[in-house]
DNA sequence: GATTTGTCAATTGTTGACAATTGACAAGAG
DNA sequence: CTCTTGTCAATTGTCAACAATTGACAAATC
């Protein structure tokens, strides 16, 4: 097998997060290894070895060793001492988990945020609302789907706990909504946008009159109805293809 | 400066984990200097420069490097590539957040534990409750803190959600509390254990009776109590000394 | 036949050397 | 005097070789 090298990382556009750590060795090959997890290109319970890898991306063992340390971290392979790296199987259960635990972070923001609220970042809340609102009438899922999340970001921001922060964007970065992202999104019907759209605003508003409680109230409702919709689909598709090596039953 | 070597690490006695991976030495390492920086001897925000600390230890950079990762997961040192490594400051602030995080993790749990409670838990969280009664009389704060502590960790595992456990794990190994164990815990009188006590055996009844809104508050009444009391006694703490460097004012 | 022990290749852990980057400080230009 | 530019030591990133451990298989023992 020839040595693929590494593609130089195209434009690093600030992964997400906000700090512009210059993109290093380990990093990318995460970021490739990570894809190829969730492509099915490397099967769950799949041995990784550190020679092998460090071969096929032209490196030596020690970033790659880094490399694993970071999606250890990200929950994407099992790290045994002097067993080896492991990917880590992703039921459709440890989907569930994650989002009742993004779900609980969120109320947490929602709530925090309506305690004290900064006013830069209910307006750029605010933004996002009216975002969303116009995008009600337009048939782009993805594009909703991704304003949403960056709306429920926002609320973790202003939040202004850092751990909060912190973990949101690491479930975040989590894999597991690359695949998610894949995923059909047709049951984000314009009907289900109307009820989100709202959903929303009626967050931002609980927000505005520091009312805490109709804060994680409305938003709970939200991304209930997102989680079970999001489920039902990935369980639907795990029903016609047994591929998709990356989601095992579990 | 002379090679102290590791000290060849104690018992391993399970590290509030259920693993029993071998102790590695990365993992020795970051104990170590774990502990050198709750204790105060490595200040917030001093640069740890890995030549330096592979010395010390009497080991390469190499495993330094890697401890330095661990640490770095478990928020205790900030990893600025090419820039090295520093000691994360940690302010009373950040420590009110991570109550807060515990707080939200483990009222998720409670919810889920009380939708759909397994038997074996549900024993356990009973014998902790029991335990918790009897020692309202004694007094030995420290004690009854652990076991408020363990009863939380046996709700966590009685969600089922591994996440979230792994989540309160990581929260709970953060050497935050290390700290705090060491803070007096005289505010945990015997009304205040009284109170907690009861709590928690509301908490266990609400999930018997499978009503998980019932649990949820019990426990929010319990864990807010105990917050914002360690919040208190944290404050004073620092208005009288202004050393334990490991916590700044932020 | 089942269990233990010995051997060996494959793989991970560790090391020391070399390359690349950073931050600071000094010298020079405006 | 302030700002830029060049140089340099300190430090991190990477590499390739060596040491230690593991798991498997075969041989020996009960």
């Amino acid at each position: 097998m020839a040595a693929p090298l590494l593609r130089l990382a195209a434009a690093n556009d600030g992964d997400a997060d906000g700090r512009f750590s210059p993109r290093t060795i380990p990093e990318q090959l995460a970021e490739e290894l990570g894809a190829d997890i969730v492509a099915g290109r490397r099967k769950a319970g799949e041995r990784l070895i550190e020679l092998d890898l460090a071969q096929n991306f032209g490196v030596s063992r020690g970033p790659v060793r880094e490399a694993l340390r970071i999606l250890e971290r990200k929950r994407m392979v099992d790290l045994l001492p002097r067993r080896g790296a492991y990917v880590r199987p992703l039921s459709l259960k440890s989907i569930a988990d994650l989002f009742n635990v993004r779900l609980a972070l969120s109320l947490l923001a929602a709530r925090t945020m309506a305690t004290a609220p900064v006013e830069s970042y209910v307006e750029t809340l605010a933004r996002r609302c009216t975002e969303l609102n116009d995008m009600v009438e337009t048939s782009d899922p993805i594009a909703f789907a991704r304003v949403t999340t960056r709306a429920v970001r926002t609320i973790a921001h202003g939040s202004g706990n850092e751990l909060l922060l912190e973990l949101s964007i690491d479930l975040a970065n989590q894999t597991v909504w690359e695949t998610i992202w894949k995923t059909p999104l047709d049951y984000l019907t314009q009907d289900v946008r109307r009820e989100a759209a709202d959903l929303m605003a009626e967050t931002l508003e609980a927000v505005r009159k520091r009312d805490p409680e109709a804060a994680v109230r409305s938003l709970r409702l939200l991304l209930e109805n997102d989680r079970d919709r999001a489920l039902a689909v990935l369980t639907d598709l795990r029903k016609e293809a047994g591929d998709l090596s990356a989601i095992s039953s579990g």
